[in-house]
DNA sequence: GCGATCAGAT
DNA sequence: CACATCTGATCGC
């Protein structure tokens, strides 16, 4: 939309301030080092890693701004053009390090934009991130929700990452005579190498951006480039794989860890499991109930998906648990989902309907999402085809066993999108 | 030739 | 399915 205010995690041209809640890289699709047009509001932490992603950036445009604090700033109404204010107030998101949410306020009310985050329902961190939040409301519900839907599908419960982390410390205790491979981002779950790297008396190794990474973060001195070092590496995920796992055991005994949500699956599946039929530890595979959700991820533990692989279940967003008592929390007039795909699109209501009816203000649903509401999944493993058109056709089996809405169109990608908020509500 | 965008894979 | 990331192809300049 032209004449936008703000744009968070959104970087196309047209707003008078952009928000940064994390230095993912799908959240910076759009910026560059030669990005210009507009101060670039981020946390602390993130400032300090900003050059390492963007080292030719302007950085006079970069403005940090203080956790828990509000900060007032003073734009033009883009269809009135007489002065508007709006503040905003950065919260601990307990994503990666520098992630925040940030809460405005302004003519449109209170809007917390989420980022990506993960609360755990007794984290110390996260405590004191909803008291500032609730703090900051005083009272007032809010009025536009942002929100990480990542994991909004009660399929998804995972542990604390603390637990996760213990699970992979036992792992690693249980192969004493194994190399050790852990799947990682350039950026997140530096606490969990910690945790692993103080309980087992060891060091870690990484690769080289990721020790400056490290480096800048203050980390204490456990993690080094040097092989020799440790029987502990942690590795990019992309070059993590099945044949990377089967090349390193003709060398070196060598198993690998996936700290992840979701479970690491080798091959996507395809066969069929009768209702009721319990699954081998071992398997890949997961069980489906007879409407098309999957089942068994409730308390998922360690699972071995591969002969040399661990998936274990730490993951730096919410799950659905989480998610639902922070949506009890803030309680918000309109929610819309962070995450979408271009092909199905997870409503984040859906599993949320129950909750929001009291407070959802109706006048503001799309009515692409009202029409869901109180709508059951669909039912059962359809056949994949091709979309065409708007009418309801079959849909792949992965799809519909999401339980999720479909939206057709004619790419398969995931997005994940920012957004711009102008002077009178209309969020996106 | 370069950056932005997209498809595909891990 | 997709956690986030990288590589390579293609498009427009």
């Amino acid at each position: 939309m032209e004449g936008g205010m703000i744009s968070v995690d959104r970087w196309s041209k047209g707003s008078q301030a952009y928000f940064l809640t994390h230095l993912h890289s799908d959240h910076t699709n759009g910026l560059s080092s030669s990005w210009s047009y507009a101060p670039l509001f981020c946390s602390r932490i993130t400032a300090k890693l900003f050059p390492l992603k963007f080292p030719d950036f302007n950085f006079s445009l970069l403005r940090l701004v203080e956790i828990g604090s509000w900060h007032r700033l003073s734009l033009l109404s883009p269809s009135t053009g007489s002065p508007a204010t709006v503040q905003f107030m950065p919260i601990d998101a307990v994503h990666c390090p520098g992630a925040v949410m940030f809460l405005f306020r302004g003519v449109f009310g209170h809007a917390l934009y989420t980022g990506d985050f993960r609360w755990e329902v007794n984290g110390e961190r996260a405590m004191k991130a909803r008291n500032m939040l609730l703090d900051a409301l005083d009272g007032a519900k809010l009025d536009f929700l942002y929100l990480d839907n990542t994991y909004c599908n009660p399929a998804f419960c995972f542990p604390t990452r603390e637990v996760a982390a213990q699970q992979v410390i036992e792992i690693i205790s249980s192969h004493p005579d194994h190399d050790i491979i852990i799947g990682i981002d350039s950026l997140g779950k530096e606490d969990m190498l910690l945790q692993v790297s103080r309980s087992l008396n060891i060091k870690i190794w990484v690769w080289p951006e990721r020790l400056q990474t490290m480096h800048l973060l203050g980390y204490p001195d456990i993690f080094t480039t040097r092989t020799s070092l440790t029987r502990v590496r942690a590795v990019p995920r992309y070059s993590f794989s099945n044949a990377t796992l089967q090349g390193l055991n003709k060398q070196r005994p060598t198993i690998g860890i996936m700290p992840s949500g979701l479970p690491w699956v080798v091959k996507p599946f395809e066969g069929k499991w009768r209702d009721g039929e319990s699954l081998p530890v071992t398997s890949t595979n997961r069980r489906l109930a007879s409407d098309g959700t999957p089942v068994d991820w409730n308390m998922r533990s360690v699972e071995k998906v591969h002969e040399y692989i661990f998936s274990v279940p730490y993951s730096d967003h919410s799950c659905f648990p989480e998610i639902k008592h922070f949506v009890q929390l803030v309680k918000p007039r309109n929610v819309k989902g962070i995450v979408s795909m271009s092909s199905c699109y997870v409503n984040p209501l859906y599993y949320l309907s129950d909750l929001l009816s009291s407070t959802y203000d109706k006048t503001c649903v799309n009515p692409e999402v009202s029409k869901d509401i109180g709508k059951l999944p669909r039912k059962g493993k359809r056949k994949s085809e091709e979309f065409t058109g708007t009418q309801k056709k079959d849909v792949p089996s992965e799809v519909s066993f999401l339980g999720v809405r479909i939206r057709r169109v004619s790419v398969l990608r995931r997005t994940r999108c920012g957004v711009k908020i102008v002077e009178c509500n209309d969020p996106d």
